[in-house]
DNA sequence: ATAAACCAGTGATGCGAATCACACACCGTT
DNA sequence: AACGGTGTGTGATTCGCATCACTGGTTTAT
């Protein structure tokens, strides 16, 4: 059985699948050290929060497998979900950093695994390795691009079927086939669709019926068919 | 005359009323003298463009003086602002640490000053200077945190009359007055105050009715009188 | 001084999506 | 098998706001 992935990006970075990418990977050999030393490992059941928005931050996640879902909620109770994150990902990196409350909520949709490196260590391990607050910076200019996207689709994309064909694009963008149809494992209901693209759960229940009269897609269960990236992207317009 | 303040923040960080806030403020003496060496000072007349949207980064602009408007349109022409830049501010960051395109444009919506700093010369700085990368970093996640509220307010604020309420807010808070009221002056055109809050620009002339009518504002040529914060948080539910 | 642009206000109209209100399918429970 | 719980499909209705179409005011240009 091979280890989750999280463990990889801290134990041991040749077999990571990121490497270099994330970061706190291809470190040089006493900073990959210093991060053991300071990182503490746990399970989390589904439905567990890693972190609450509001909350002061204590540390930051690294995602071993499994996915959270991060979301912020309005006093009325409105919800949004801002991202699906999966393994590798780095979590509360900016409330860290900075040193404010964290922005979200991240919830495991799934059991998984995540290491936890405490603020404390964090910042003193930043002072003592440059390579690695370089690496830092790139991670947060990162996490602002993904907020920048956000921003453009909840601006610019007027119509929630606009939405509804970008998220499409995402989803597809992972598992392209020949024929450039793809398939993709939906493990989020209408609900949860409805918080990500900013409408209501009955309206993606008819996006899904329009989508599937017009050949866009069609789904068997939980797997989902994407039939054409061209047509959906003739929809997208942002 | 006084020196307008993006100088003081490079040439002399005693009288910058920023201390300690922004990106290169209180930085050791040599890491001072270095960015000074490395920047160059330029007038923009209004109109003028620092970037655009879809740019590779060039570098990173210090805004002495003046306003600098941050949009990003669609294919269709549609267009946001993201944010009013002031003196101060430091744009095109996130561009130049990940190298990535810049993602908005920067357009001077008045006659100012602003330094220059060219990615090649930031990036050597950086790794010769960790205060200053982590500096940075911590101007990101601010910068990540802007982008954040705006995502808040795209996704949570239900109503056009929400988040120009909450625009008239962020506005007060400059300025608030022993009574509660602020008096703020108005340099945006309604159409451009419809691209901050993604609406048109004859719904932003009705709530300017509607909300003169309620009592919660008024306004007399270009100077414009907020009556009650209260009044106006009551409206505000995200 | 007189266009030519630009900006602001306001009515009439129509469409799209939120809302409300069900009925139904599918799960693990006891 | 009968049961709540949770997710899904779909109609009917309402309402907000975008859109269109003007008018009049204000600034800029030549």
């Amino acid at each position: 059985m091979r280890a989750p992935y999280g463990l990889n990006i801290l134990d041991n970075c040749q077999t990571c699948p990121f490497r270099g990418e994330h970061l706190f990977c291809n470190l040089g050999v006493l900073a990959s050290q210093r991060l053991n030393e300071i990182k503490s490992t746990a399970v989390y059941p589904k439905g567990a929060m890693l972190f609450i928005e509001g909350q002061m931050p204590r540390g930051v996640f690294v995602l071993c497998s499994g996915k959270v879902k991060l979301s912020t909620t309005s006093r009325e109770g409105k919800t949004i979900i801002t991202k699906i994150s999966e393994a590798g990902d780095v979590l509360g990196l900016n409330a860290v950093i900075s040193n404010r409350p964290y922005e979200v909520t991240a919830e495991m949709m799934e059991p998984g695994q995540a290491n936890f490196i405490p603020r404390d260590s964090l910042t003193l391990m930043l002072k003592d390795f440059p390579e690695a607050a370089m690496r830092m910076a790139q991670q947060l200019s990162r996490n602002y691009f993904t907020a920048y996207e956000e921003i453009r689709t909840l601006g610019l994309a007027a119509s929630p079927s606009e939405k509804f064909a970008k998220l499409l694009l995402s989803w597809s963008t992972k598992t392209t086939q020949t024929d450039g149809s793809s398939q993709v494992k939906l493990t989020l209901t209408h609900e949860e669709i409805a918080e990500i693209i900013g409408t209501t759960r009955e309206t993606v229940s008819r996006l899904f019926s329009e989508f599937k009269k017009k050949q866009l897609m069609h789904s068997k269960g939980a797997t989902l068919v994407i039939r054409s990236r061209l047509a959906l992207e003739k929809i997208v317009q942002s």
